[in-house]
RNA sequence: GUGAGAGUAGCUCAGUUGGCAGAGCACCAGGUUGUGGCCCUGGUGGCCGUGGGUUCAAGUCCCAUCUCUCACCCCA
């Protein structure tokens, strides 16, 4: 095979994403949304490309995300696009521009889909990654916060992915939020001598950030930094305990992080994140939290709201751990001898594929032994032989390809007998994915 | 963006001080003239990631580049 010198390789950061793992996927998206919709929530799909404005603006000009990993280009008039680097900002944006809020202001909505990235690649780390999303627009009580983290602890434990730990912390309100930030960045004026060059930088333009950095250096420095809950209002602090109260009612254990921040600035008061210790260092599979300011600086109607996204594909690698990639094999193969039987098996497979039997078929004309050979590979539970010999005999041979056992089917009642047998095997077993 | 390791058959990997490109698995065929899994025999398959350089000679040494992996960073 000389292929390598013309052979185009895929971009940095992306991937394929192959048959076998896409069962997975599958899965996981059907869980998501058929639970999600349980819980009163719609699917909203919303482009993939944006004004790079709408990013910067609800983002953060002064975020890692806006200052150094969108995929950013010029259009032919010059305006700048960007491919999405997270949901959020659209949904936001098809909220308000549908006027969505006029019909109902409380909207419940989750999309799935791909988001970009430029980031050093790493394992959980992709320039190319998948989000499901999940925002409620509308709602200021803290019941929704913590039903939210309650749908995702259902989540995951509908997918058996156990091990995982919800981290919580509360950022405050743009009422509370300034002490907090000038009581923490005037210690880290005092006590900034051991911050990393970006810190110092930071400092200024959003000390929040940090508090969660992990240069050992920058670590001591905040270990005895003022905690936010310390600052927060009398509003922001009984929506937090109202928040933990809650979880502690539906029995979801949960670490508060004090120094939990979001790596967007359009966070207030509820911030969550869940984490695993299986992923290395890419450790959150699911972030979140509330944004009560962002509708109205996109320039809509001040209407609060909570979101979060989960990372199918750190997802997707949790899950492999787990079970192993599926195969989908089919009810029947059949093995067809000759040019007259293929072309009987060829009616044959069209008519079973039609009628919804997962069947195979090998055109290429090979010995019985190699045909066989190919069905067991695939995992076929049947074989349906036919030759010159059926022909003249006017039947077909059905095998069971566990039992071993072969019953001949008349050649004018195939169809009709090989149901009946496909339907007499599955009634006493579970049939299907059910490994899932 | 920074650092470290790796790229040889479809897959997992050997390859000595630079000297003819290897194994296991998989695949194909035969053993069994029409019956799978086990076994035996044989076979197909490689510009050694790509491009340059050193050398009589490079998978091996040097440079560049691409991709992967892990970490920093960041987050899903």
């Amino acid at each position: 095979m000389r292929r390598h010198r013309f052979m185009i390789q895929l971009i940095r950061g992306f991937k394929d994403i192959l048959p076998n793992e896409i069962e997975l996927w599958k899965h996981i998206e059907q869980t998501a949304i058929t639970l999600f919709e349980s819980f009163g929530f719609r699917q909203i799909r919303v482009p993939i490309l944006e004004k790079a404005a709408l990013f910067q603006r609800s983002i953060g000009e002064h975020t890692d995300i806006v200052e150094k990993e969108m995929y950013t280009f010029p259009t032919e008039k010059g305006e700048l696009i960007t491919l999405r680097p997270e949901a959020t900002a659209s949904i936001v944006r098809a909220y308000l521009q549908q006027r969505m809020y006029a019909k109902d202001p409380i909207q419940k909505l989750y999309t799935l889909g791909p988001m970009f990235r430029k980031e050093r690649p790493q394992k959980g780390r992709y320039r190319q990654f998948y989000q499901i999303n999940a925002e409620v627009f509308g709602i200021e009580s803290p019941y929704i916060d913590a039903q939210m983290i309650f749908m995702l602890t259902r989540f995951f434990r509908q997918l058996s992915i156990t091990g995982l730990e919800v981290h919580l912390n509360s950022l405050g309100c743009p009422l509370c939020r300034p002490a907090f930030k000038k009581a923490l960045s005037g210690m880290l004026m005092e006590k900034g001598d051991a911050l990393c060059s970006e810190c110092i930088r930071r400092r200024d333009t959003n000390p929040l950030r940090v508090l969660d950095c992990k240069r050992p250096g920058c670590q001591s420095v905040v270990e005895n930094a003022p905690a936010i809950t310390d600052y927060l209002c009398d509003d922001c602090a009984r929506h937090f305990d109202r928040v933990k109260a809650c979880l502690e009612r539906m029995g979801i254990p949960y670490v508060v992080s004090p120094r939990l921040v979001r790596g967007l600035d359009y966070y207030t008061r509820t911030a969550f994140e869940i984490q695993t210790r299986e992923l290395g260092a890419q450790n959150a599979v699911a972030g979140g939290g509330r944004y009560d300011t962002l509708v109205e600086a996109l320039g809509g109607p001040s209407q609060p709201a909570v979101g979060f996204a989960v990372g199918l594909d750190r997802l997707v690698d949790l899950a492999l751990t787990k079970t192993r990639a599926s195969e989908l094999t089919p009810d029947i193969f059949i093995a067809a001898m000759g040019e007259a039987a293929q072309e009987k098996a060829f009616e044959w497979s069209c008519e079973l594929g039609r009628e919804g039997i997962k069947t195979e078929i090998d055109f290429s004309d090979r010995s019985l032994k190699a045909l066989m050979k190919r069905a067991n590979r695939l995992g076929a539970g049947y074989v349906l032989m036919v030759g010159d010999q059926e022909l003249d005999r006017g039947t077909a041979v059905l095998r069971n390809m566990r039992t071993r056992e072969q019953t001949e089917i008349a050649l004018s009642g195939v169809l009709g007998g090989v149901k009946s047998q496909l339907r007499a095997a599955s009634d006493g077993r579970p049939h299907g994915d059910s490994q899932l």
